[in-house]
DNA sequence: GGGATGACAATTT
DNA sequence: AAAATTGCCATCC
């Protein structure tokens, strides 16, 4: 098996089906990718994406809701465009954060609004 | 093999 | 919400 070199495929993958308006958290995106716990990695993935990328990668934020990355004033203007507040470089993710159950219509626990 | 770094996460203060 | 602390994982020197 050679190398078990991690695949930022199944990463990319999910981050193309995140839907304007929402972001996600790096630990939730390399959960879905079937990487838990590698939140790290995912980071690094994303470091890596070129600049002409199609991927959002702006949609990708911390548990915290903070634009961690370089480019955080560009994917600020984005996501501002996309219809989500950024204050500060900083989101609402409580509002914002998306879920592949969030696209099934089932709402999970309670909402704080 | 060891140490430092990084687009992180969870907990506590 | 913010800052400080600790833990985690992959990569680079």
């Amino acid at each position: 098996m050679a190398t078990p070199t991690l695949n930022p495929e199944p990463l990319l993958t999910v981050l193309a089906q995140v839907p304007s308006g929402s972001v996600i958290a790096f630990g939730e995106l390399a959960h879905m990718a079937g990487y838990p716990g590698k939140a790290r990695w995912a980071g690094r993935v994303l470091s890596q994406l070129p600049g002409g990328t199609a991927l959002p990668w702006h949609r990708v934020v911390n548990a915290s809701g903070v634009l961690t990355c370089p480019r955080a004033d560009v994917a600020a203007k984005r996501l501002e465009r996309e219809g989500v507040r950024v204050q500060n470089g900083r989101v609402a993710i409580r509002k914002y954060r998306w879920s592949p159950g969030l696209v099934a219509g089932i709402v999970t626990g309670p909402e704080q609004e």
